[in-house]
DNA sequence: AAGGTGACTAACA
DNA sequence: ATGTTAGCCACCT
């Protein structure tokens, strides 16, 4: 039985310790399709049952929050991610929620 | 089975 | 610098 793209980015998803994020494009490039970040945002976006699935540690490669689910909307997300000590800034100006990913992310420090 | 859809991004203007 | 464009690609219908 081979493993679709789907489950590994799953897999991948569910890896991501707490307090730490990852961008689309780095779980793409570990999924084994590096130019697929949008459709991991895709697979994401889409994911019936996202219980046991960290996805609020996803995030777009520059830390901005860049969700737009009605379900679990990007304040929710915050919350999450602020639940675990990640420090979520408002950034007025592109009216976004961000991360700094020099400290977040999961490769960096 | 072919065409549409994005929780993306890097590259332009 | 800041906003826009255009490839990208696995999934869904």
């Amino acid at each position: 039985m081979k493993r679709t793209f789907t489950q590994k980015v799953i897999d991948i998803v569910k890896r991501i310790p707490s307090g730490k994020v990852m961008s689309y494009a780095q779980i793409a490039v570990l999924a084994g399709s590096e130019r697929a970040a949008r459709a991991v945002g895709y697979i994401l976006h889409n994911i019936r049952d996202l219980s046991g699935i960290p996805w609020y540690r996803v995030i777009s490669s520059k830390g901005y929050i860049t969700t737009t689910c009605k379900e679990h909307t990007h304040i929710t997300q915050k919350q999450l991610l602020e639940k675990e000590g990640v420090e979520v800034i408002w950034d007025e100006k592109k009216r976004m929620y961000w991360v700094d990913m020099e400290r977040y992310n999961i490769f960096k420090l």
